[in-house]
DNA sequence: AAAGCGAGACGAGACGTTGCGTATTGCAAA
DNA sequence: TTTGCAATACGCAACGTCTCGTCTCGCTTT
């Protein structure tokens, strides 16, 4: 008797789970957040936990999954007024939003720090969450190389960890508050870049 | 009877607890890392810990300390040759190797997850360990101003969060190696900014 | 078609283990 | 003589495993 079978799998359970989870997490650290607690919580027998997910790690994972697929079906794309800086200014912001959301960064910050510590979950994070959405920003850089708002041998993918490593690590940091004018300082410096220039702008 | 007697604590106890702390991690994943363990590890009373160490990660954070305090006497300074390209990369390959250093990474990535679930760490963390190493790149910085090489209206806060937020990050949450041409490749991105120049440099 | 059957997931919860944080006991140092 | 110390016992909470009895399927047999 090897693996349980995900064809007879109890839809109700899972996302009574998933659920629970997320619910607990709104009232307290995630910690101090216990697979009997869950259990009880979605009135579910610890062992269909322990049966389906192999730490509690994984279900914060999937419960997250269930969120970003609640809130979006389709893939995400970044808004495109050919005003590049308008536009990074905008989703930086949304971003910021979310993360000063309480109710999203108890789940977020959770994620954050399971993946420093466990290289399995990070594959699974990038791989299904982390992906499409750097593919959304890469594409939306794309079309500012495109109309020649950028430079066409910027490598993307450091560009999408300099705009966004900063954000998100001033935030895991907590080295100071994601407001307006940091975003607004942030988006100027990495467009502009930090060297000086001779005066021909 | 409220506090103990600072006066009257045992030094050898206190460096027997942050060592084993340490010697620990090298073992073993730091969720796993327990006080009875470091205790034991220590040849310590329980007690001992609890009454000086208000939790874990306190101890994890004392034990940092001394790891650093070992390590420099004084205050850290940045390289300032004059090129400030070079002595940025030189410095980022010096992180990138120790974080790279399985000795280093463990209680690294210890701390750095503590702190984003505890403020009261994390503030800690800012002013012991982080605010003298911001000052000194600061400072390089500020040295690169004097020199013409930065904007004199750049803001130097953010331009560090730029420069080391994506190498952190890359690092936390596993998306990339930390080679040498992702470095290259960040501090060019990060100089000379994203957007398209037209055609006078 | 209907009744019987086996497999396996399910809710519930007992079990031994581990680590928590507290309390107690002598001993040693200041 | 006071008080931090090592050691260890204690009650508690959560761990992960296990064993129940129930249920829901899908496949036979009639």
């Amino acid at each position: 008797m090897p693996n349980p079978d995900p064809a007879r799998r109890n839809e109700k359970s899972r996302r009574a789970v998933l659920t629970a989870t997320l619910d607990l997490l709104h009232d307290l650290p995630y910690p101090q957040l216990s697979i009997e607690g869950i259990a009880t919580r979605a009135g579910v027998g610890k062992q269909t936990i322990y049966r389906w997910w192999p730490s509690k790690a994984a279900v914060l994972f999937d419960a997250f999954l269930l969120l970003s697929e609640d809130g979006e079906g389709a893939l995400p794309v970044l808004p495109d007024t050919g005003d590049l800086r308008a536009d990074l200014t905008l989703v930086l912001r949304a971003t910021a939003a979310e993360l000063n959301d309480p109710q999203l960064a108890a789940p977020m910050r959770a994620l954050a720090t399971e993946i420093t510590h466990d290289p399995a979950l990070a594959e699974a994070y990038h791989e299904r969450l982390d992906a499409p959405l750097r593919e959304a920003k890469r594409q939306r850089l794309r079309s500012a190389q495109a109309a020649g708002e950028l430079d066409d041998d910027l490598d993307l993918d450091v560009a999408i960890d300099v705009i966004w490593g900063p954000v998100l690590n001033r935030w895991l940091q907590r080295s100071g508050p994601l407001s307006d004018e940091y975003i607004e300082t942030l988006v100027t410096t990495v467009l502009e870049g930090m060297r000086r220039r001779s005066p021909c702008d």
